[in-house]
DNA sequence: ATATCTGCAAAGACTTTGCATGAGA
DNA sequence: TCTCATGCAAAGTCTTTGCAGATAT
């Protein structure tokens, strides 16, 4: 493991995970890879669920104490204008974050929302009829209106069990 | 048409649409009936599209000067947490509603989204063949987490044929 | 060397809250 | 009549902007 270390002290507690393969689509579109740029895409690497800004920049300033909020989402604005990134919003008034995928592609999943408890189910366990559904519109849409389809938004809302008790 | 005049000079340009179903809904729930309330809900029935705060709040104050903007912000949080009206984020920083659908649930639909412009699509073109798949997965995550599913949101991004040449 | 990037402070934009008045049932 | 709803102004929150100093290549 290579640990950096540069002057405002920046020290990873964790292995950057495998490849970095987007410091190449980074640099592809002219952007420098930074220090805060590579301690931000470590946390949301290395972090599951759904960080609002917030959350990464508290999760990046144990590595990384220099590092300022509007960094955070400076950045996450160009990761999200990349595609590196996609930006939720599940209605608490503030974005959430995530990577949207690997290379492998093995991040993207679907959820399921709480309108009683606002928990949040990810599923990535497709049934048939889910992967059906995306296929046939996906190409459907993509033929008549032109678009060049790169992602998709799924969620379902209801009541989970809990929330269906108690009321 | 009946011609409603109130103190604040209420007076609708448009007669409000077919029985109003949604009277039921909110007395049901202990909501009374106020010239506001009808004002805005008439606005989001005659109105198609993504309207956002201010939108109705525009559209309202031509029908009925004296509304503030927060009986908007209010009467919509009423209205989207009794599933009478949908709340969307498009990621313009502002949330977006519309009605959910009518007794006769003719208004759902869909969108694609342009991630180049902004531009949004409504279709409804799939919604057949989608609805039964639809229904299979609810189902089915139903059963496997619990939930009741009262809706979804679906949504595809992409670059529509303007932006792909653009870039 | 030099075009980017960063952090801080301040500004901005949308939304929510407090409170006295007004309106619905 | 007696709650509930409204409007105004003020406060809150999250996010963006301006700018001088630091940094990547």
């Amino acid at each position: 493991m290579s640990i950096i270390i540069n002057k405002i002290g920046y020290m990873p507690r964790h292995e950057f995970i495998g490849p970095m393969w987007w410091h190449g689509k980074l640099r592809g579109s002219g952007y420098r890879i930074t220090m805060p740029r590579q301690a931000i895409l470590d946390v949301l690497h290395r972090t599951h669920g759904h960080l609002s800004a917030e959350d990464i920049y508290i999760e990046v300033r144990q590595d990384y104490p220099g590092i300022g909020l509007t960094t955070v989402y400076r950045t996450l604005e160009i990761l999200v204008r990349m595609g590196i990134v996609f930006k939720f919003d599940f209605g608490d008034r503030r974005s959430r974050y995530e990577l949207s995928e690997g290379p492998e592609g093995f991040r993207h999943h679907h959820h399921l929302v709480c309108t009683g408890c606002g928990r949040i189910i990810d599923y990535t366990d497709y049934l048939d009829s889910e992967k059906e559904l995306i296929n046939r519109t996906e190409s459907g849409l993509s033929e008549k209106y032109g678009f060049t389809i790169n992602n998709h938004l799924i969620r379902f809302y209801g009541l989970c069990d809990r929330c269906q008790k108690g009321s």
